[in-house]
DNA sequence: GTCTGTCTTTTTGTATACATGTTGTATACT
DNA sequence: AGTATACAACATGTATACAAAAAGACAGAC
């Protein structure tokens, strides 16, 4: 069957982009795609109009598709608009949150904690994106979640660094990380509109800081010779 | 050159989606948009899929394009998002709005305000909807803006009745809506935040008003001989 | 009379050939 | 030597033919 392929090619773009194996702004070869996931042109060009729509890819007249890019201009806005939205997510999650949602939940919390304690970076970054799709979902927004889709799409993107910290960090934030989810969960189980919305802030401020250090890191030290695995701990 | 047919057939079926001429859950037939706009199939399933991307329409596998519904349960989601985006498109749109921008903004209201003393339903509502469009654009978000533009597709396809009020009624409401675009606009030019903020809500207060009113109508009087176009001016 | 299974018709999905536009390169001219 | 222009190579956009799937019609069984 030959729309496997192209729900294949879908979800192996988005993943392959989400762990900036494909690097933004990075062009893509319709032919060389067409080869790598058994479709023809047609089809593949169906796949990038959808990735382009969800906000992956960026379409340009005669000029093919590109990996969405990561400018200044966008983070300024990334960082304004992220709290609001993932807090709004938040609550109508806690209204609408089925059983089946819950458990579906509680599963990818699970994945997300054994990648974290099998120090897998690139599995960290892929459930804990699941994770805040899953939230997403629960909300049930066909207004909201665009927006959604949008921001976890960069943050996910620039969260690789935070995690890869996790590797080398005795007392990692990513544990910090973890236990927010939990309480995430319980707040949603619990109906408690507040507690998830302060637990989604908290959640957010640091992922904040952590990505506030890179973009404006600590000044090294003047003693240069022992900065080696320093830095490392930035994340 | 046909990229300006494919350019047309999108514009233009985003336009008979808004003015209801393509009424929610219309299935569109592809090989009849093909004659009406001079493209073969490949590119106006392109449109589609740019459609299907925008929210204006919905595509289901072997199944087709159905112009999006709007049932009851997107009806709460969306009293509960629009008000918070809107203010957050304003608030961004005070922060970024260039000096081009405010002009294209005015003409654009200019042509609302002809709309509405011409009594011209279908103008009005075309305007009203550029008009946010064009506020969306000041506040440059490409985080927030998909959902301002899925909102607006629905709030524009609910005005349609709030301006046909307009006709009838000696003191419409539509005049307040038109002051308060004007007092919009003076409050993105002194870039005064809250201004813009306080006036967006009042925006959306009067047309949540008359939207509820449609969807749960005021009883009919007793005396129903007298009714005959008290319903009209319920709008 | 209604339900169900199969065949026909219609519509959607895919492959491929062809047209059009863009990019890089080589050559000629300033 | 540097730049502009023409041409070639390549990538993207479009049309059309073909394959597959769904919807509808019809006949037969219960």
């Amino acid at each position: 069957m030959k729309s496997d392929n192209k729900q294949r090619a879908l979800t192996q773009l988005q993943r392959r982009i989400l762990s900036l194996d494909l690097a933004p702004g990075q062009a893509l070869d319709e032919v060389v795609l067409c080869q790598q996931y058994g479709l023809s042109r047609t089809p593949l060009r169906e796949v990038l109009q959808r990735l382009a729509g969800q906000g992956y890819v960026q379409l340009t007249m005669h000029r093919g598709a590109h990996v969405s890019s990561m400018d200044m201009v966008t983070m300024r806005n990334f960082f304004q608009t992220a709290p609001m939205v993932y807090a709004a997510i938040s609550r109508l999650a806690v209204e609408h949150a089925s059983a089946d949602q819950l458990v579906t939940l509680k599963k990818i919390q699970m994945r997300f904690r054994r990648a974290v304690s099998n120090a897998a970076v690139a599995d960290m970054v892929e459930q804990n994106h699941r994770f805040h799709e899953a939230i997403g979902e629960m909300a049930a927004s066909p207004y909201l979640s665009p927006s959604l889709e949008r921001l976890l799409i960069d943050h996910t993107r620039m969260s690789h660094r935070f995690y890869r910290s996790a590797l080398s960090g005795a007392n990692s934030q990513v544990d910090v990380a973890c236990d927010q989810h939990d309480r995430l969960i319980a707040a949603i189980e619990k109906r408690c509109v507040s507690g998830a919305v302060a637990e989604t802030l908290a959640h957010w401020e640091l992922s904040r800081v952590e990505i506030d250090k890179y973009v404006q890191p600590d000044a090294l030290p003047f003693d240069v010779l022992e900065t080696a695995d320093a830095s490392e701990s930035v994340g």
